[in-house]
DNA sequence: CGAACTATTGAACTAGGTCAAACCCAGTGG
DNA sequence: CCACTGGGTTTGACCTAGTTCAATAGTTCG
């Protein structure tokens, strides 16, 4: 639909070793296995939900509106964002498709969430998720658990920006990334974001970025190519991003 | 029962201008009024709660722990911290008398509790707690809300620590604790927690916190002799914190 | 091809970190 | 009552990781 399906090379890769491209748009399942909750929840929700194309860059919804809507993602993806007045900003999280946007929102949306690629996006009203919930204990608990894996996530990043140096963002965010999006066996992946929302997400400049990426492929610990990454030195990228995983 | 209720005076304090204490120890109902949902709630757990005290710097659960009970603070502060494997710490968040703690954790606590002064804590089964929201919708509508707010306070704190300079961190810090906190007509509080936990919490380091804070008090915007704090432009102050409150 | 982006790289700068030395109590014991 | 000790705090001097500013280089699209 948004993305032909067929591997496409970059013209750099190929210079040094070829990095084969995988296509930014899969299904959910190939993503995110759905729970049997989720599957359940969102037969039930099916009717009242609505689809939703969403060009990139452009807003779903802003910080502060109400939260009338939750969203699932089908495919693209999305940054959630906080913005400062004077233009600082934060992403607070990058959602992929099979990943669920707004549902933790008190009456209103805390953060702005907006298209980082075209995105298609299944929605449903939160008055009815609301009302599937208190009829289904299943449902309610299933909820709790999502904003308990949203909080866990937060709190891994606010380690990240409070403690972790340059590198040790860098290598965190190549290495979750690489653990949730497709990816083939050499670990290549295709950061949809641009530079900007990187550093944006890893408390970070535009600059700091590119140079420690440069760094890590100077080191052998990753190949890059705008935005392919292909993870060479997994064990390296983990050890740098502290990452107990491995 | 940990300090006697009597206002104190700091010697320090008193030899510019006299800082009045207040007591560190106070009830529930005088920081965070109870919500009907909440009395509702502690009432039904009532049976199979029991009472916790806990000396200060203790361990309340660790990082890892599975997640049996929660808590709901009587009174004391308490700190939530993730540890890495070379010892560098994130406090996550502050918690006085009226919160809940452990409340949102999936199967395993992803953050250690420890007391900060001495604490006293009402324990309740999460399982009870579980099965108590699977009865009663109004129960886990609460729960979905407590989760919420955490993840709004998280994600503040995700802005501060990838976006704000110390000046704005150690501002937005004391006006949060202001806005929380048992304070005079003043603004006077008491901050419970050592330089090494602010530091932890804001991304700084100890020293960092010692300097600014001295710059805050130079300006004029605070009053302070060592854990006592009190606003004296909290324009400025909320000005200096980027926050919106005011 | 040229305009407009985005990414990359280099050079100079600075906010905040590091190291080290006071300082300031609170508690202890002579 | 006072010296001593040990913890947290404060302050100063210096240093560095990461920012800022600026110039270059790909890339995309008309």
């Amino acid at each position: 639909m948004f993305a032909s399906l067929q591997t496409i090379e970059t013209r750099s890769a190929s210079r040094s070793s070829p990095v084969v491209w995988f296509p930014r748009v899969v299904s959910p399942a190939q993503t995110q296995p759905a729970r049997r909750a989720d599957s359940h929840m969102l037969e039930t929700l099916e009717p009242g939900a609505s689809t939703l194309c969403v060009e990139k860059d452009r807003e779903i919804y802003s910080q502060g509106d109400p939260a009338e809507f939750c969203y699932r993602i089908l495919s693209g993806t999305v940054r959630t964002v906080k913005l400062m007045e004077d233009g600082r900003r934060q992403v607070a999280e990058f959602l992929l498709p099979g990943d669920f946007l707004g549902l933790d929102a008190l009456d209103e949306h805390d953060l702005a969430a907006e298209a980082v690629t075209a995105t298609v996006l299944r929605r449903y009203a939160r008055r009815t998720v609301e009302a599937l919930a208190d009829h289904d204990p299943t449902v309610a608990r299933r909820l709790r658990g999502l904003a308990g894996t949203k909080l866990r996530v937060a709190r891994e990043q606010m380690m990240l920006l409070g403690r972790k140096t340059a590198v040790e963002r860098i290598a965190s965010f190549l290495s979750d990334m690489t653990a949730r999006m497709p990816h083939g066996p050499d670990g290549r992946i295709a950061l949809a974001m641009g530079r900007a929302d990187i550093a944006d997400h890893l408390g970070l400049t535009i600059e700091t970025v590119c140079r420690t990426l440069a760094c890590l492929r100077r080191d052998g610990v990753i190949e890059m190519a705008r935005e392919a990454v292909a993870i060479r030195d997994a064990r390296s990228l983990h050890a740098l991003a502290c990452d107990p995983r491995h």
